[in-house]
DNA sequence: ATGCAAAATGCGATAATGTTACATTTCTTG
DNA sequence: CAAGAAATGTAACATTATCGCATTTTGCAT
């Protein structure tokens, strides 16, 4: 069975965001992770849209609430969010995102099962896809030539069925 | 039918970067595209290993070369080769390596095909495999969701096969 | 509670990667 | 050959990310 995510226009992304963050805190004590203020500040910028934020603009948004921190403490935050499997970097635009399928799994997604990922050119939302059933499809090919794969990300730019339907005029979209 | 390219340790890799060489005049020939001496020395950097090469690296061997060049000239051309299919840019690492499926079809990868590269951590080399039959089952999955792909790249990183079974030794590897 | 060691953050500088704007040169085509 | 288009040169600058070291906070053993 695989499933795709992909946020609904009309989700409701409060409650999406609260839950994610909830998830957050429960994750990172169940692993005995420090979920720190600055990192919780951190994810929360992230997970405030399915749009993928870059480091500076986190840095922005932050400076215009009043809070001046260096590039490194975001990166450092961000680092960490990277590894407790909490958000996502797409690595052809150098931006993060949270991630979607916390509530899909037990642990977030770290095995040899790719990470693959919907990006809208036009509303720039970010969808996320189950990729286990894509795993062993892709292992097979690569083991013909004896390569041992360990992370993979498939990241796959489009137009997503909103932004069809609309006619392409969705950019409004703010979350 | 796919397959599989994963550059072999003993390949002759100056005949490789020969038959590139001849295949990008003759392709940028038939497409009525300029392929310059900037652009053909620029390939040729690119083409000299298996390894993906950042534009710095590039512009330093240059200037070792004596011959001094601003970064925009070599992205500039950088950019050319990505567009005529001829060079990939990895993503995950901001590099760029040489297209290795040229000689597999009539034209470059370009349809809604994802490029899928490999990428062995130990000797850094880069292979690249056929997406079609990849390709159909993405687009399946992606369909679920009305979501429109139109262009994607799999990235996947491991241990390719030689440097397995030299027990990871490989990293003297020059091409 | 207290003090110690480790982890996290602050702070300033700097590195690595990529782009803008405009001048000059080279190429193509009539 | 002349004129326009394409490519390249040049200098400055923008964006993304990291280093090294000082300081603060936290968790834990005593």
């Amino acid at each position: 069975m695989s499933s795709s995510l992909f946020p609904t226009f009309d989700h409701d992304h409060k409650l999406c965001s609260q839950n994610l963050m909830t998830y957050a805190e429960g994750h990172c004590k169940h692993l005995g992770l420090r979920f720190t203020h600055l990192r919780r500040d951190v994810l929360s910028e992230v997970a405030a849209s399915h749009k993928a934020v870059g480091a500076y603009q986190i840095l922005d948004r932050f400076a215009s609430q009043g809070k001046k921190l260096a590039p490194i403490s975001v990166y450092r935050s961000l680092d960490f969010l990277l590894d407790a499997g909490l958000i996502h970097r797409l690595e052809s635009t150098n931006s993060y995102f949270a991630c979607q399928r916390n509530f899909e799994k037990d642990s977030p997604c770290c095995s040899f099962e790719p990470l693959v990922f919907l990006i809208c050119e036009n509303c720039e939302t970010i969808g996320e896809i189950d990729g286990q059933t894509l795993g062993p499809l892709i292992e097979q090919f690569v083991d013909q030539s004896g390569f041992a794969p360990k992370r993979s990300q498939l990241e796959i730019k489009g137009v997503c069925s909103l932004c069809q339907a609309s006619g392409h005029q969705e950019l409004e979209k703010t979350c």
